[in-house]
DNA sequence: AATATATAGTTAGCTTATCTAACTATTAGA
DNA sequence: TCTAATAGTTAGATAAGCTAACTATATATT
């Protein structure tokens, strides 16, 4: 049966964000690895985007510049990600993962699956 | 075609939030009755669990007592939401949309309802 | 070439939403 | 009646976002 306009509106800004704090509670309660699901997500962006700049990154997360240089600091600081100067353009950085950052980005998707896996396998 | 464990994943815990964000921004922007997203949802359930107490709400969006209290405090600061003092147990409190928070309610309903049926209709 | 403008990032400081720990007040039970 | 449990609040911390204002670099215009 289909939704209605408002009753698509109710699910979406209602029930979302509740499966979505669920998911982070738990996430947070699991992960050996200690990421919040940004540090997860930017981890994961900068995997599959070696040698992206900052705006890059915080325009995929919808994100403005500040937010997304306080989260790839936290990164930095945690040595998960390698942030250098780009020698063409020196207004630019370029991001990518440490060795760490990866181990930490494999040993984190594999939690996230046992967890989701577990969780989806309890469904209808 | 089915998504691998992996690829549910990566959905869940870098696209969710993504999208959660684009939507918690443009309502940010477009919402005419200023209501963030939880305090909205907030909102909406009580407009359907009259009468209920914070330990309700609270289990019902899956969050703490105290984040639900301060929750709540900021909407009856607002002249939206009621709160009084149960009078068969004193310990409880029994929580009530205003008429104000009705039509707080309404309007950010219409508004959301707007502004998803537009980003929905540009969808294919 | 010199100056003006635009772009990339950072810093500072604010807000919101969450948490835990510790507290008060009230009820229920031994 | 004294103790346990329950409902809620207060205090204080943290995370993640924002805007405004800044620095440094590159590009464009005279």
């Amino acid at each position: 049966m289909f939704l209605s306009p408002d009753e698509c509106a109710r699910e979406v800004v209602e029930v979302v964000p509740i499966i979505m704090r669920a998911l982070v509670g738990e996430m947070r309660r699991h992960d050996a690895t200690d990421l919040s699901v940004p540090q997860f997500a930017t981890l994961a962006f900068l995997s599959r985007n070696e040698g992206a700049c900052l705006s890059d990154a915080a325009e995929h997360f919808g994100l403005r510049l500040p937010s997304m240089s306080k989260m790839i600091d936290g990164l930095v600081v945690r040595g998960l990600v390698l942030r250098r100067i780009n020698p063409a353009d020196r207004r630019r950085v370029i991001l990518a993962l440490s060795e760490r950052g990866g181990d930490a980005l494999r040993v984190a998707r594999e939690a996230t699956r046992v967890f989701l896996a577990e969780r989806l396998s309890r469904l209808t």
